[in-house]
DNA sequence: CACTTGACCTGTCCGC
DNA sequence: TGCGGACAGGTCAAGT
C-alpha cells in the first residue's frame, strides 16, 4: 500500500477534507485548517502497519488502518457507476463506511474507509511522530538488512514464556506480523503454533526466519492480502491470499500432506490454521 | 514485569 | 424471517 500511495500522492496538495466518525480522525479542527489545508504531500513512508504520509507543512499524517482500514485514491475522472470493473469491489465513493476524504487540488480524492471504526487517522508534527508510545516500542522491521535469524530470535525469547504465536502478533518483539503471516511463516517452518518460546530449538528459530522472511517478500510481491476489507491505493485487491498455505483454508489438503485437512483452532485468542501433521506439539 | 482477557465497532454467517 | 451468538486481517487498557 505504501508503495502504491507513493506513486500516486507525491505533489498532490490537499483542497478539502471531510470527516465522519470523530475517533478516525481525532484532530482539532484548527489544525486541520492550519496543518492541513494547503499542504502539498512530500512522501509516503510505513513503520510497522502504521503509513506516514508527509507533508509540506512539516505534519505527518499517521494513519493505523486496523481490522478494516482501506485508503482508495480517485482521480479527478474516474468513475465507479454501474458497469465498470470494479463496482463489484467498492462502487461509488463515498459510502456508508467512508470516514475521511481528502480532496486535491487536481479533483482527486483518497477515501479512507472503515468499517469497523477501529483505524486511525492523524495529523502530527513530523517531530513529534517518533514519539508515539507506539512507535517508542515497537520491534524491529523484519525486512532491514541488519534483522539476522539470530536477531529473531534475541528479540523471540523475550516471550520466553508464552507460545510462538502470540510472540510473533506481539508488536513490540517483531514489528508488522499479523495473524495471516504468523500462521503461514509457523506452517512453513513446521511448528505448533502453542509452541512456548523457550522450546524453540536452534534450527527451528532459523527456518522460522527463513520462512516469515519469505512470506512477507512474497505478500508484498502480490500486493497483499487484502480480500474483503482492504483494497490496494487505487481500489484493487492484492492475491497473496490465493498463494496462502493455511491461512483461512480449514478443510482443504495440507500442501505437504495431501491427505491431511488444514485444522482451524484457537491460539493467542485468535483464529490459527495448522496442518495437524506437519506441526505437532511436543512437550 | 510477563502474560491473558475484554473493549473498541459493524457486518455477516450459522444454528435454532 | 427473526434472533442470539460467534467471528472477522489489530491494538490497548485493565485484569491476574
Amino acid at each position: 500500500m505504501r508503495a502504491g500511495l507513493s506513486r500516486l500522492l507525491p505533489g498532490l496538495a490537499v483542497r478539502a477534507a471531510d470527516f465522519d466518525w470523530p475517533k478516525s480522525f481525532p484532530n482539532a479542527e484548527a489544525d486541520v485548517q492550519q496543518f492541513l489545508i494547503g499542504a502539498k504531500v512530500i512522501a509516503v513512508e510505513r513503520r510497522a502497519k502504521v503509513l506516514l504520509i508527509e507533508l509540506s507543512t512539516k505534519y505527518t499524517l499517521v494513519i493505523h488502518l486496523k481490522m478494516t482500514g482501506q485508503l482508495v485514491f480517485r482521480s479527478a475522472k474516474a468513475s465507479f457507476g454501474a458497469g465498470h470493473p470494479n463496482r463489484s469491489l467498492i462502487g461509488e465513493l463515498p459510502d456508508k463506511s467512508t470516514r475521511v476524504t481528502l480532496m486535491f487540488t487536481d479533483g482527486s480524492r483518497l477515501f479512507f474507509n472503515d468499517q469497523r471504526k477501529f483505524g486511525w487517522m492523524r495529523l502530527l508534527p513530523n517531530a513529534e511522530v517518533p514519539q508515539l508510545d507506539f512507535f517508542k516500542k515497537v520491534g524491529p522491521e523484519p525486512l532491514a538488512a541488519d534483522f539476522t535469524w539470530q536477531a529473531m530470535r534475541g528479540r523471540l525469547v523475550r516471550r520466553s514464556n508464552t507460545n510462538i504465536k502470540a510472540a510473533l502478533l506481539d508488536q513490540t518483539v517483531i514489528a508488522g506480523v499479523g495473524n495471516i503471516y504468523a500462521d503461514e511463516s509457523l506452517w512453513g517452518a513446521k511448528i505448533h503454533p502453542a509452541t512456548l518460546v523457550k522450546n524453540l530449538s536452534t534450527r527451528q528459530f532459523h527456518s522460522l526466519y527463513d520462512e516469515l522472511v519469505y512470506v512477507l517478500k512474497l505478500s508484498i510481491e502480490k500486493g497483499g492480502s487484502t480480500d474483503k476489507n482492504y483494497v490496494d491505493a487505487e481500489g484493487r485487491h492484492g492475491s497473496y491470499l490465493s498463494f496462502a498455505r493455511v491461512f483461512r483454508r480449514e478443510g482443504q489438503a495440507c500442501p505437504r500432506h495431501p491427505g491431511t485437512l488444514i485444522q482451524k483452532l484457537r491460539v493467542a485468542g485468535r483464529g490459527t490454521h495448522i496442518c495437524p501433521r506437519c506441526q505437532r506439539l511436543k512437550h
